[in-house]
DNA sequence: CCAAGATTGAGAATCATTATCATTACCAGT
DNA sequence: ACTGGTAATGATAATGATTCTCAATCTTGG
């Protein structure tokens, strides 16, 4: 299992436990930006704490462990929202997801928005952020040779670091 | 939808179907290999159907859509053992797999067993091996100055056929 | 305060993949 | 051919991450 954030008595935490008196909506305080009539924007708190969650996490982990972090700061957040904040998130390229060798799907905030690579510790998740000049030139040349259209490529790099190394 | 191979009516196909005597075991004709007591090899005709069905697939696909390929064809082939033998093939190298978008695993026979890598139709399904002699350098380069150690890849090219652009 | 719209969260639903486990087929001796 | 040991098979259940549903709750403009 990888390490990541703080550590949790392993809760299996697939659903919201019951029992709460169950805290909805969007918190009043710092609230941010605002649109048009009826457009909310990130200013809840639950996504806010989620952003802050992923501040302070140093590299790759999944929504799940987002979710475990989150409850052990105190942060009642629920598992479906943090899904659906991650997605949101994903999709307005905020942050980027890379995929586990089981397949699960990894969440990390990066410090550029412009187009680049991983290489991550397959250990603790911590990774390195690599631009490839070399690797987009290569892979536009190969793609072009072959008379594909509408390329795209997935990079990722897995070791171990240096820390975990030891 | 993919397009691979004779496509079925739309089967769910999650489970065998019951009601039929039910065929199991080996086939007893072409047997191929042996080892020491004990060991069968891989001769069974569920095996064989399986390989065959690999080598007429000209790209990536699903296991479940392998084994509809093979239903299609009149061999009955339970869905357990064709992930079983996916498996088995993948481990020991001889075919290759990637991921969908969707998270699902597709699997090649590839014409070669030495590294290489893949740009793959995202319609169709129907891949190139390239090789990437720059690429290799290039990880093993960025993985050198970040002091990973036991480092691995994963490049993947996706993109529409010629024949898919039309 | 009120109504409309957005957001949340508990649990159900999906769906690919794995694990069970009883049944069957194969093999080597006898 | 008969038999015991063992591998392989397949129907089904189980797993587990992600998505869907929808009622309850919040926010905000008026
Ligand atoms: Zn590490
Ligand atoms: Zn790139
Ligand atoms: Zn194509
Ligand atoms: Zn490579």
């Amino acid at each position: 299992m990888r390490t990541v954030g703080a550590s949790q008595p392993e809760e299996t935490a697939r659903a919201e436990e019951p029992g709460r008196p169950a805290e909805h909506g969007r918190a009043g305080g710092a609230a941010g930006v605002k649109t048009a009539r009826g457009t909310r924007a990130r200013g809840t708190r639950q996504a806010q704490a989620l952003a802050v969650a992923l501040d302070d996490l140093p590299g790759f982990c999944s929504a799940q462990e987002i979710h475990a972090a989150l409850r052990s700061k105190g942060e009642t957040v629920g598992l479906a929202t943090v899904y659906r904040h991650l997605q949101a998130l994903t999709e307005a390229g905020s942050i980027d997801t890379i995929r586990d060798v089981s397949g699960e799907t990894l969440y990390r905030q990066c410090g550029t928005s412009v187009h680049h690579h991983h290489l991550t510790c397959r250990n603790c998740g911590r990774s390195v952020e690599v631009e490839g000049r070399a690797v987009e030139q290569w892979a536009e040349k190969v793609a072009a040779e072959a008379g594909f259209t509408d390329v795209g490529h997935t990079f990722e790099l897995f070791g171990v670091c240096p820390q975990c190394a030891g």
